[in-house]
DNA sequence: GGCTGCGTTCTATTATTTAGAACGCCGTAT
DNA sequence: ATACGGCGTTCTAAATAATAGAACGCAGCC
């Protein structure tokens, strides 16, 4: 199945995450190729512009054209630039870190961030990956998935702490639950010492697209503390929702929390 | 040459820069290839995870895995996040749109921007390129390259107003004088009626990484308006080049502007 | 001065991708 | 109700394109 692709397209993401440039004989090793392999293939890679050989030393390295094709994904929902100012707002309100995350199938993948200015605080990447059934964020965007949940929510999801929900059904109450209040809890589900809340954002179409929340160390961020932040948290995700053309936040809402399916759009 | 993959990597970047998801025939299309091995591609990029099936319609469209990996190849040069709060400053200082670019060859690609509120405005889109020789950001990315220019500048670049410099030399003349100012400016080489100005930014290395500057039409921002700005734009490279851990900026530049080809890097 | 590591080049072998037609599906127009 | 046209998908023989492995040139190092 284009062996050729997949081992330029496996090359170019090594390459994007190693810290610096790499020689043929290392990625050769790594990738499990033959030097002469590596060698074409990265070649390829350059004149497609994707890298470049690093100046003098015979490494190379990524060009920013994969942040130029990134860019262009991202513009036509143009959602981290206008959550900016809300999310800056929310980071003094609460003194946590706050991220803006999208759904990627069953993952989230956080695509803007402010960092808590606490000296404790939880640790995140933008770009970075988390399994949705367990972060707050994700937990929000699944819910409001249409049909209550995603398509192929499998029986059993992963576990990665005592706490995460590992059944279907059992989370699928929880969607409803999170439709219900409105905002979703992650009590230590995905890192033992990390709790969260976040909200869902809604497009001009009604349709959800991104959540917000905040995150920080289960000591500062108990239950109580949570739902005392709950309101500001929800205001952020309303406010930012109605900046992206979205007139009836609550509505909309209230009507995934009736339980209707599929409820009708409206911006 | 890996033709497959440059099938692969041209498809992806279509699919990229669509505005919506895509239909196998209109692919075909587009790209002058045979269904079959569109589809089969496509496929491939999708057991790959940079494209899904679009729900229902036979269509597909990217994921935000592309972010993923240029995130990772920009998280090493944490930049456009420590820059942020500098050119939210040095937008409100002048009214004008604030951009952060880095170099790619010889062009630069606008990676953070602030946008300035006033009705008239320069536009351009965070990914964007445009030519490094008739931009602000791009002269003053250039002016510092180690010899006084890039490697590999041609004799003559194409121009795109009747103010573009074109001529190698004179190129080399105009960085000159911009390392003895400090900063480039831009006088409607690259679009018409669009000025700007920028400084560069060092990391802690000593080395140039970006370039931070402001543009805005050629009405409001005329010679002796950017020689006001100058200094606030220098200041912000400065903070924003101290932020990133450079700790003599101005001995780096005036080390440059001395034309000594190769500065004692330091930070 | 020879050795070891690197990136690069070369070529016959081989597996891979390719083109093109046929298929099944669905909505529309007849 | 039915035939049509367009779509994504599947299949298979034919051939193109990628592969492995050794050889080469060039460093720096012992």
């Amino acid at each position: 199945m284009d062996s050729t692709l997949i081992k330029g397209l496996t090359m170019l993401e090594v390459l994007a995450k190693s810290p610096g440039p790499r020689g043929i004989s290392d990625l050769a090793g790594e990738l499990q190729l033959t030097k002469s392999n590596v060698h074409r293939t990265l070649q390829t890679l350059v004149a497609a512009g994707y890298v470049r050989p690093s100046e003098g030393t015979g490494t190379y390295e990524c060009t920013l054209k994969l942040f130029e094709l990134a860019s262009s994904v991202m513009s036509r929902l143009d959602v981290p630039s206008a959550a900016d100012s809300y999310m800056h707002a929310l980071a003094s309100e609460t003194n946590e870190t706050v991220h803006l995350a999208m759904l990627d199938g069953l993952e989230v993948i956080y695509v803007h961030k402010i960092e808590s200015q606490q000296p404790v605080r939880a640790y995140s990447a933008i770009g970075g990956r988390a399994p949705a059934h367990c972060v707050a964020t994700g937990k929000a965007l699944l819910a409001y998935q249409d049909g209550g949940g995603p398509t192929g929510l499998p029986d059993r999801l992963p576990r990665h702490t005592g706490r995460t929900i590992t059944g279907r059904d059992e989370l699928l109450g929880e969607f409803a639950s999170v439709r219900r209040q409105g905002y979703a809890i992650n009590r230590g589900e995905w890192r033992e010492s990390v709790c969260g809340l976040a909200a869902i954002v809604l497009d001009a179409a009604g349709r959800p697209t991104a959540a917000i929340g905040i995150s920080g160390p289960a000591e500062r961020l108990r239950v109580t503390a949570l739902r005392r932040y709950a309101p500001v948290v929800v205001d952020a995700a309303r406010s930012l929702s109605e900046r992206l053309g979205c007139t009836r936040y609550d509505q909309v809402v209230r009507e995934y929390a009736g339980g209707a399916k599929k409820p009708n759009k409206g911006g």
